[in-house]
DNA sequence: ATGAAAGCGCTAACAC
DNA sequence: GTGTTAGCGCTTTCAT
């Protein structure tokens, strides 16, 4: 009797169709060994059915998911759009899907989502960490694989990140090379180890390192924008500024014509990540390139690795010059 | 004995741990019934225990995972950014996953990941259709919740889009209170309804409909390029184009500044979809903004619902006029 | 109000 | 080589 609900096609379906066990379908059907004929009875039958083995059922057996979770900041953010799109390239090769998750940066809402990663036996997760080594415990403890993307987290954790430090150094020795003297960094909050790296570059290429140099911001676009206004009314005697990402870059220069500083000539800027508007800004924007693709294509590679994996993949930036930047103005 | 391989914490383990039946953990919960006594017991239990139920366990049974499944042309494209942000939003509030999958805007591959879903058991999906009716064919069948988003897709099919006849038309209007009288329309594939719309926009401003005045080109940025070059080179007559969205729009200011056609005063832009860096552009580029965020929110909160739902949800689209159109140039 | 038991669809032992 | 069977972790009748 039709009640007109659907009932999915099953292995035992199909089984009955072909007139053998559950099991030689289950084997047919994932490679193993089986007669030639009876592999073709069970494909014909298969086939015939339309059967489409469930994953759900799959799954349970073997207590984990195939897929992956990625959890990024913001998936409308330029960067981490191209770095979930190298995830999803990889996993597609793979045949998996992935679950994305947005934590705004925000180690509680990360933590969250660790849990839901959990619940659904996500096996593997690639994440850009917000929280501190703590919030990944649970992870951890739950034996997942995880793999770390554009931020090193902890250190027991593999992580693909990009250059940056390389790129600063490129960065400022640049700026230097202009004339600057006083260069100011503006960051995201997490930003640490680029911070220590700008501090480093400075040192690096003989300039002082003041901390109030650097300002700080979070991953919102109008937070950004606060933090760049600030910087450049705060700090009129900087003559160059460094934003740490393209959402940061983006708001300085709406900031900057705001405040009608102009760019170069008052202050030159150069951003981290090269997105396909920066040469179309007015002035096309001088970057710090950075292959986010394929830090994320990377990283999925790593986090369906089964064997001993690298603690750590850096991949290069570059600098890529436009017109942002100018000799340092007459004060 | 302790062989290191993480047993995951199970009802029955809380069942014991509680001093009762399993089913008693399970209703407790799931918020069923149950003694204040017996849930005190059971919540301790499950808390000291750390006990996390198996989404896994719970959709076998179900028969259903409660996640949806949201399918792009590309997680690049700002727009489909934000619209995966909007889904992304609302699904949060539920407390659901989503699994995202990139469809190149190829049926082919869209098919593919249908076939993924379904394996999946995702019940609930979003997407953004590149394949005509029959792709959707089996996902329908196999009795999965639909929604369609930014296009029309079929009639049986929910969709939530933006009102882009509307936009187009206002654009149009303005275009031609400018003086001009050959508009050239840059479309993606599949934007078979915006081009109609755009004709019956040249219509009612009682403009002259000619179909070599609209281009064609893929997704991919390349193709766009190549698009717009071609556009601007074989339609030296045109005075204004309008570009299918912010990748097309992209690639026309860039070909403009190649083949050195200036914007406005060569030719008048206006570009679908309003993106931060529109306002950053050299000139600030006239926008049809469109709510993307809201439209997969939109989409995520009918795909939630059981009952009866509106077979089309229409949202408001507005003409952002900034500095990229002029009064037509003299010929 | 609560417990026992029957599966959801699949795979992996284990028999034959 | 192939079939039988026992679960994976959960929810949900059905008794009690």
């Amino acid at each position: 009797m039709n009640d007109g609900i659907q009932r999915r096609t099953t292995v035992k379906d199909v089984a009955e169709a072909a007139g053998v066990g559950v099991a030689t379908v289950s084997r047919v059907l994932s490679g193993g060994q089986a007669s030639a004929q009876t592999r073709e009875k069970v494909l014909a039958a298969a086939a015939r059915l339309d059967y489409r083995p469930s994953a759900l059922g799959r799954n349970l057996r073997r207590r984990r998911t195939g897929g992956i979770g990625l959890l990024v900041p913001d998936v409308t953010d330029s960067f981490y759009a191209r770095l979930i799109d190298g995830v999803l390239s990889c996993a597609r090769s793979y045949g998996e899907p992935v679950t994305v998750g947005v934590t705004g940066d925000d180690p509680e809402r990360e933590a969250e989502l660790i849990g839901t990663m959990i619940e659904q036996s996500m096996d593997r997760v690639i994440a850009v960490p917000s929280g501190d080594g703590e919030t990944w415990g649970p992870a951890l403890r739950a034996g997942l694989n995880l793999v770390f993307a554009d931020r090193r987290g902890r250190a027991d954790v593999p992580s693909v990140i990009a250059d940056d430090a390389g790129g600063l150094l490129t960065a400022v020795e640049y700026l230097a090379g202009l004339g600057h003297r006083k260069i100011a960094f503006l960051a995201r909050h997490g930003q640490a180890q680029r911070v220590a790296a700008f501090s480093a570059a400075l040192s690096t290429v003989g300039l002082p390192v003041g901390p109030d140099l650097v300002v700080h911001a979070r991953a919102s676009r109008d937070s950004a924008y606060a933090a760049a206004a600030g910087l450049l009314q705060r700090h009129p005697d900087a003559t160059a500024v460094l934003a740490g990402g393209n959402v940061l870059g983006e708001a300085t220069v709406l900031a900057a014509r705001e405040l009608d500083v102009r760019i170069p000539r008052d202050v030159s800027l150069v951003m981290f990540d090269d997105v396909p508007w920066a040469e179309l800004c007015s002035p096309p924007l001088t970057v710090i390139a950075q292959p986010a693709q394929d830090i994320g294509y990377r990283a999925a590679e790593l986090v369906f690795r089964q064997g001993r994996r690298p603690p750590r993949v850096i991949l290069p930036t570059e600098l890529v010059v436009r017109a942002s930047c100018g000799p340092r103005r007459r004060i």
